[in-house]
DNA sequence: ACCTTTTCTTAATCTACATTAAGTTTTTTG
DNA sequence: CAAAAAACTTAATGTAGATTAAGAAAAGGT
């Protein structure tokens, strides 16, 4: 049910079965199809998600009513609002699946009792939270570094199968220019 | 010697004197003048620092050969280059003291130990990381969100003293912008 | 297979901010 | 306190990327 789970947090630390049956006590699972969402601006982030398959953004709508798009997560990765999950107050941001993805929750009320029952869950987020620590300064690095022209295809030479997932216009927010533009880019080569 | 960690520390988790004590022998503090360099480019990161008084910036510099401040760290954050400090590799960036900073460091080959032996700490560590990646989901919207002007008007009306204590040239590459442009903007009111 | 909706492209025009360069003010240092 | 260095300002010119608008292509639903 949660192996993808368990061998994600194997490569951080060694659970036992007995841990893992704690731990499985804990989630959720869930399937969700593609342009359906986990969170909507307004609402109360209940869930910590981590992504088995498929892929999901956190996006937000700016002041002009264009989506912009903050964070994708796909395989092995957790996604939520932090702020509005911790602190269970309204969200500024939506959460919705770029493709149909099957997604293991941890809800609010058992975020800190997991963390009680199991130190070595706090140590294993105490990792992955370094790993997006280290993600944030590489990519405040990256928007301070390149133009939009070098970031797109610095990004899709990292990642080009990914950019052949998921709609334009998502991945030329996520970089931080228009979709117009991104197309002039691809057309110029 | 060390209770302005202690007391931040407290306000998240209860430190026993002989956990303080442990953790003691593992801290080191100094103290750097203004200018002076905690770490520079192409060196390996030896440690993290927590900020007493004063205040660390981070940057890096860019293709152009301009200095691109990423990250500022005043009393109760902590501060380094992780990539480089987790895995011991030479770093993109510099840390260098905007004023004199009184700070407390903890080298990396301490680093793990003090998570063995300081279950606490684990704790406090995924907690004050949890407040960061909040922060970092936050200045990315606030990046995708504003204007250069807005950015500087939001941020002088949340950090107004702050403004005054830095030079503007790392304030203007902290807000993504050029110093000339901070210059005009402040002149208009 | 057809119709609707969503996504992508093209091109003209526009603008926020960068660049360059010179001068001025403030801070630091001997 | 004088000289040098660092930080800031002003203004003219340049440009990356936004905006607008209309059409084309692709995807999705029935």
């Amino acid at each position: 049910m949660y192996t993808a789970l368990y061998n994600h947090i194997n490569t951080f630390v060694d659970l036992s079965n007995d841990e893992r049956e704690i731990l499985a006590s804990m989630l959720k699972s869930f399937l969700f199809k593609k342009k359906a969402f986990l969170l909507e601006q307004g609402q109360i982030c209940r869930s910590n998600y981590f992504v088995v398959k498929g892929c999901l953004r956190l996006y937000f709508i700016d002041i002009k009513g264009v989506e912009q798009t903050t964070q994708f997560a796909i395989e092995n990765w957790w996604i939520t609002d932090l702020t509005s999950f911790l602190f269970q107050k309204p969200s500024d941001f939506f959460v919705q699946a770029a493709e149909d993805t099957r997604v293991i929750a941890i809800e609010q009320h058992r975020y800190d009792e997991m963390f009680e029952r199991l130190p070595k869950i706090e140590k294993y987020f105490r990792l992955i939270l370094q790993k997006n620590h280290q993600a944030s300064q590489r990519r405040i690095m990256f928007l301070y570094s390149f133009t939009a022209e070098e970031r797109y295809r610095h990004f899709n030479s990292l990642f080009p199968e990914f950019v052949q997932r998921i709609p334009q216009y998502m991945l030329a927010s996520y970089l931080g220019f228009t979709p117009e533009f991104l197309s002039k880019i691809r057309a110029k080569k």
